[in-house]
DNA sequence: GCAGCTTTGTAACACCTGCTACAGAATGGT
DNA sequence: ACCATTCTGTAGCAGGTGTTACAAAGCTGC
């Protein structure tokens, strides 16, 4: 399928293999519907460290990453930051639009060079008016979320740091992660202070529990991945 | 309007003024299919302290609240408890049968006596894809739940405690407090072990911390109730 | 009213974590 | 290759929180 993501792309961005012709959130469309809906997406082009949207914007959009990852972020009224999720190619950002608030709660910042693909309310509403099972599986996407959500609230319930860490580490492995004879692998450079926005613990802790981690043999360094031989993708 | 609910509740719970007929996620319904679902829907009167459902339940119903309060909890892999959430007369709770997983994430205790209407995941399914505004109405729901859990993720990340309680208590005022001259008063009680589950700190820290909001003057108590000065209910 | 339970309050202590500071390693751009 | 910047690792200290223990207060049922 050629598709006008791919021409944005230009190469340097590995686009997934999903793209609204066959996102399976826009499975059973017609073909009409789809080349509508992929004529009015608003494509954007992001260099690594753009940010898509800030926290406190209107959130009128939603956005489906074709190629790159987003880090999800929000700075605390005390100032400090916390990272709450990052999201790949296939996944969405913004589902917040649908909600009362009319802000987005978050931050949306770009951890590689990214292609996103954007819909307005409006788009959304109208599609589920017309094709109400792409709102059943609006509704699931938005579960999946909710259960990551729970599950991100449970991990900073966790008061060990080193804990804490190893749990958000094998989320991060589960989600991104590519399985490896050694176990799974994390792909892409989280930096300790990183970790730390992840875990809301301070970067020098996180330092010291990687260390308790490798020590552990929980965790493992080769080179700059991150491998965690317990682990096993999603 | 008479309905079912009334028959059961019986008198000694207090019924919110939502029930099918009325609740606004279902709005714009014929009155045949509301028929239909008060017809199908599965009622169940529990007493203070009874159990909705259990963590890794299988998720195959959602409930509407009729009357009463429930807590949703979840017990981490360490054995420590979190309490996640607390709804009332008028939310939904197991909005989470959506999701794939396929089990509740956390379980369900009632705070006071409850009424609540069961729905199946299929009920649910067929009603969307015969009514897609109920689709609309449904993802408007879920994603104001993901508001509040991002919300509830910055809450816990909030390192000091004193903070961190206000929070919780703040939201918990805005949520569930009834508003008086003097500020939001929480009208059921929350022990200082609840409001540990709630922020994730421990029992002690918990009277520590409530010492010095007293005396800061930020919350004040008025016999059983807990009052809130500076909040406003939402 | 009394017994038994739950809840709250207080104290002392150990320990984990935050904080600051600094040095070496790694990275990236020119 | 070089410099500037970012990142990682280590150390010491202060402070907050968990932990344990115990006593007083409050509630419930008999």
């Amino acid at each position: 399928m050629t598709c006008l993501c791919e021409q944005m792309a230009g190469g340097d961005i590995q686009l997934a293999p999903v793209c609204i012709g066959n996102h399976w959130i826009f499975e059973n469309l017609d073909p009409e519907d789809v080349q509508a809906l992929s004529h009015e997406a608003m494509r954007k082009k992001l260099a690594r460290g753009e940010t898509l949207f800030f926290q406190g914007d209107p959130a009128d959009d939603m956005f489906l990453i074709k190629g790159g990852r987003i880090k999800l972020s929000k700075v605390l009224e005390n100032g400090t930051e916390l990272m709450l999720d990052i999201r790949k190619s296939g996944d969405f950002v913004g589902e917040n639009m649908f909600s009362e608030e009319g802000l987005y709660p978050v931050s949306a910042v770009c951890l590689e060079d990214t292609l996103t693909c954007g819909f307005s309310r409006k788009q959304f509403e109208d599609l589920v008016l017309h094709h109400p099972k792409v709102g059943l599986q609006i509704i699931k996407t938005l579960s999946e979320r909710i259960s990551s959500l729970t599950d991100r609230v449970g991990s900073l319930a966790v008061a060990n740091i080193e804990d804490r860490l190893y749990r958000v580490l094998s989320n991060v492995a589960k989600e991104h992660g590519t399985q490896s004879p050694r176990g799974v692998v994390i792909q892409f450079p989280l930096t300790h202070e990183d970790l730390g926005f992840l875990t809301g613990a301070h970067r020098v802790s996180i330092t010291r529990a990687m260390k308790a981690l490798k020590e552990a043999g929980k965790i493992a360094l080769e080179g700059k991945q991150l491998i965690l031989p317990a682990v096993k993708t999603a």
